[in-house]
DNA sequence: TCTGAAATTCATTCCTT
DNA sequence: AAGGAATGAATTTCAGA
């Protein structure tokens, strides 16, 4: 990877849809050289894909809730939750962490009756949970724009 | 914003190069009110834009960290702390919090080197901070693919 | 709002340097 | 590895239903 693949990578992290033509033009390539890295990108799973960034508002889950969580530090405990989280869509980001809290979910709904029932419903019905914690999200001070290269 | 457009979305966030025509016949619609669709999507600022998804271990950011961190409480330093933010690229992703922590940053660096060195030299250096909370991820559960539409 | 056709632009392959 | 030309597709616009 040398300077002209990171700089495609910068492009294509800011504008997914680029044609190939003005990527080329972009980071000083004609058209055939830059499709063949940008293939070979992809092929390597350096780039793992592309997506349509979606407004959370428009969508009715413009209220953000971020919960920290204790599991049972036992390997049945852990997997049996972390396979859990995956079918509840309203998680829509989860970490397991060193130390305390053992996980962290970011979770996206509609509002704060929604979060009620999600929290009552689901959350507190996971097995081996001993402590769920939740922070409402204020603002968000900085977007996710993909990683610095 | 009816059945259509949110499947607009949803096909769109799985896979944001999707060609027109393809999109169309997953949606069940012709070429041309498909694009007509998507370019007021567009305009709506439903979708925000789009993005290639980067592998983090192949750009020398497979090291993350969530940091909390506690500002003091007045709005001059909390806007000065949040426009800090901007200016360190480390920092991928931030959230204003009710409560306490009253941030918490995503970080994504090459190692725990890096890490050491960006917390010594410009976290602890952060004006108005008054407490640094640094939690290694060991897993990412669930990737952010999106949102449920 | 959709369909279908027309004009333009783009992706992709192949061949040369 | 890169450039350039040729091709086959796709995007995009526009008229009509």
């Amino acid at each position: 990877m040398d300077r002209i693949d990171l700089h495609i990578l910068r492009e294509l992290q800011e504008d997914g849809r680029l044609s190939n033509q003005d990527l080329a033009a972009r980071v000083g390539l004609s058209a055939s050289p830059c499709m063949r890295r940008v293939r070979q990108l992809e092929k390597d799973g350096v780039i793992q894909g592309y997506r349509a960034i979606v407004d959370p508002d428009a969508v009715g889950r413009g209220f953000e809730v971020l919960v920290s969580i204790e599991v049972r530090r036992d390997r049945a405990s852990v997997e049996a939750f972390e396979h859990a989280l995956q079918d509840i869509p309203d998680v829509v980001e989860a970490y397991r962490l060193f130390g305390s809290p053992g996980c962290l979910l970011r979770i996206a709904v509609a509002d704060l009756a929604a979060y009620e029932r999600l929290w009552i419903e689901r959350l507190t019905a996971l097995d081996g949970v001993t402590e769920v914690n939740s922070q409402i999200i204020m603002k968000r001070v900085k977007e996710p724009k993909g990683l610095p290269v």
